[in-house]
DNA sequence: AGCTCGGGTGACTAGTCGGTCACCGCTATC
DNA sequence: GATAGCGGTGACCGACTAGTCACCCGAGCT
């Protein structure tokens, strides 16, 4: 975290504006940047911003002195605060998804379900006990965004399932991935007002053991009803 | 939306707006009320509004709109945008909790926890196919509110819970609450949208066996847990 | 040196919306 | 038939903020 003052410097015979410490990452501000470089950097920002006040508390200017930029070229890089709003929320989402089907597509899933379920859990509460400044489910938006980011995650849990259980209803399958996920962002919620009361290895060994006894119960349920009516 | 000339007409040699008739609904307006009845009626067209459009969308405009009113009476029954929205949501929790822990109260629950945790999901699924006109959780609203009536659906749980089994973590209870009650809402929502695809019945089922599935192991698990240390 | 390209600025605008207030007119009371 | 009280009105205001635009400046090319 630590990072040294960034004194005034003199470039070219210019005297530039000493700014004595700002923070270390006024280091990166004032500081030109390729496009892209930039276009992370905004995003790095905005997610902190959102993800700690949400979208509709969260101002543009903020975005842009978190960025350490103005607000104008904010705008040069996304044309409004919903598209800025999506970006981000799209690109934690891919992060997110992706994690969560290399885990449940790991080697071991197969052997060991209970385990691959327990890991992907272990993803939802990590999420929520990281530091605040990456973006969270925390805030419970109205944006469509976070709607597209659940849509994502429940489409690598319904297709783990359907690895798992190909015999059922395709709807189906997109309803048992919605429970799980909404059992765990519920609980993962609940469980960060009440970091005191229980630890993270308790809530998530209730967390899995719910959503693991409602799963089998359900591949049993489907297992069963296939043998019945095959065709 | 064009509304046509309003003509002036002469009462009691005052200019007064003539306007002709606006709808039925209208016929209800402009009469005066009791305090309580306009009370009610605002909350009415306000749950109707916020329903559909969420919190930030709704413009007090449209409330008053809606509810066939000035602005200014809107202000002599609710201090404020906010204060009207807890009214309303408030009002429909304790209904709601109201029902659920009627359910989850009644005679055979105790004699078939299945048929009881069924019905007690069905409510959710309720919500969801009830007219539009009734308030949903339809709308992820990012406001306190919405996080009021949640806790006071999983208080009702988890106070069933108690009953069930009373030797579990209190913290504990209040989880597992929340991933009923989690999973029932993600299971509802993502079921409003696939209605043609999915039955109520069919969703309600899978909703229940996952739910179900889930507790029944949970419960198997602390029973065991406090078998072994009874401490 | 001069030019141009592109990253960067921040004062400003235009529109929106929560909330107010001066006023109206019916009705019940004296 | 005056008057007080209350249900009701809607034009208006002030604050707020997404989005704009005219401009700045340093780097690299010619």
């Amino acid at each position: 975290m630590g990072h040294h003052a960034v004194k005034g410097r003199t470039v070219k015979g210019r005297t530039v504006k000493g700014w004595t410490v700002k923070g270390r990452e006024a280091a990166l501000a004032r500081e030109r940047l390729s496009r892209e470089a930039r276009r992370n950097a905004i995003l790095d920002a905005a997610t902190e911003v959102f993800g700690a006040k949400g979208f509709d508390a969260t101002r543009m200017d903020d975005v842009a002195r978190a960025a350490f930029i103005a607000k104008g070229l904010l705008y040069k890089h996304f044309p409004s605060k919903d598209a800025l709003f999506e970006a981000l929320v799209d690109r934690q989402g891919r992060a997110y998804a992706a994690e969560l089907r290399g885990v449940l597509q790991s080697a071991d899933a197969a052997a060991h379900p209970v385990d691959a379920t327990r890991q992907g859990l272990a993803l939802w509460l990590r999420q929520v006990s990281a530091d605040p400044a990456t973006f969270q489910l925390t805030d419970p938006g109205s944006h469509t965004a976070y709607d597209q980011l659940r849509d994502r995650m429940r489409s690598v849990i319904a297709e783990a399932l359907h690895d798992a259980a190909p015999d059922a209803d395709p709807a189906a399958e997109i309803l048992v991935a919605a429970a799980v996920q909404g059992a765990a962002e519920a609980v993962a919620r609940a469980w960060a007002t009440r970091r005191n009361e229980i630890t993270e290895a308790e809530a998530l060994d209730l967390l899995t053991s719910f959503c693991w006894g409602g799963l089998s119960s359900l591949i049993a349920g489907t297992a069963a009803r296939a043998a019945v009516k095959p065709a």
